[in-house]
RNA sequence: CAUGGUUUGAACCG
């Protein structure tokens, strides 16, 4: 398996899907046998490669060669199609799935939650939480954040909030991802307010915002033109000992390239010890573009191949 | 020397 895994990835990488499936169909004629699980790698790497429909011919694929999909290759292919916001498919996949034999795990209900939230269909979600329990699978604080999540990427951050009492309802307090999906929303809907209130409540209930949480509310700071709101934030972070992370670099640089403060932004990525990712470099380029600052973006563009990160 | 460690909830550029 674990052979088979990491050629599929190895292929995977460089886009060699035809040759996975050479290397598949070799096996099959030689008789070894294939483990299942490993098409669950396939599928995702689809999935990273754009290709949805090459990713539900797994499944055909995997008829062909005369082996049965398990749940984890179903879960794969869900996430895919949630991924891709492919939900009328994902919800067909879902009922094969179920046809074959196979009961909804976590996996399959956080996948499934995630994306009827994102597409925004609060009554299927609702739907498929009483089928859930009426098969005696109890959703979790996970099951509703994920739920929660994927209506604040909808832009329904207030139906997402009103789950909360769902959630109560049934035993789970919220916890950080909650309050941070949430805030999130609420940013990203442009009611700092509400995010504030959120923020404030989570430290009231002594649910500890983390790195997760202040990079969220700074980064909706600086979009607001709030930048003296977004350092004081950081500086309270600081204080509270949470550290920043190389995301938290990349929202400041953000921040301080819109203000045009390059200069300051660069200073700040050295301090905090960061190191940069292709994201960080994305986003210093991005920057130096809006000043019409070219030598400098394509500096740092040709930097990326010594650092050993090629531009995406 | 190299590669890999199936599948699920929160933040940044593209």
């Amino acid at each position: 398996l674990r052979i088979c895994e990491a050629m599929i990835r190895i292929l995977e990488r460089r886009r060699q899907f035809g040759g996975v499936w050479e290397m598949l169909e070799d096996l099959t004629r030689k008789g070894y046998p294939i483990p299942v699980e490993a098409f669950g790698v396939l599928i995702k790497g689809y999935g990273y490669a754009g290709m949805v429909e090459e990713a539900i011919e797994v499944l055909e694929k995997m008829g062909n060669l005369g082996l049965k999909a398990s749940a984890g290759c179903y879960n794969a292919l869900l996430e895919v199609l949630v991924k891709h916001n492919r939900i009328a498919e994902a919800e067909n996949i879902y009922q094969r799935m179920l046809l074959a034999g196979f009961k909804p795990d976590k996996i399959t209900s956080n996948t499934l939650l995630h994306g009827f939230g994102k597409s925004g269909k609060v009554k299927r979600a609702r739907r498929l939480l009483e089928h859930l329990k009426e098969n005696f699978i109890y959703p979790d604080a996970i099951n509703y954040t994920a739920l929660m999540a994927g209506l604040c990427k909808a832009g329904m951050p207030n139906e997402a909030l009103s789950f909360v009492d769902d959630m109560t309802e049934d035993g789970y307090q919220p916890d950080v991802v909650t309050y941070s999906a949430l805030i999130a929303g609420f940013c990203k809907a442009g009611n700092l307010h509400q995010a504030f209130i959120l923020f404030n409540q989570m430290v009231d209930r002594g649910c500890l915002p983390n790195v997760f949480t202040y990079s969220t509310l700074i980064y909706a700071l600086f979009k607001a033109g709030k930048a003296h709101d977004a350092h004081t934030l950081l500086n309270e972070m600081q204080q509270s000992l949470c550290s920043a992370n190389i995301v938290t670099c990349n929202i400041l640089m953000n921040g301080l390239g819109k203000e045009k403060k390059m200069d300051e932004a660069r200073a700040l990525y050295d301090e905090q010890g960061c190191v940069a990712s292709v994201e960080t470099y994305n986003t210093l380029i991005s920057g130096y573009c809006k000043k019409s600052k070219l030598d400098e973006a394509f500096r740092l563009f040709h930097r990326m191949y010594v650092d050993g990160r090629p531009p995406n």
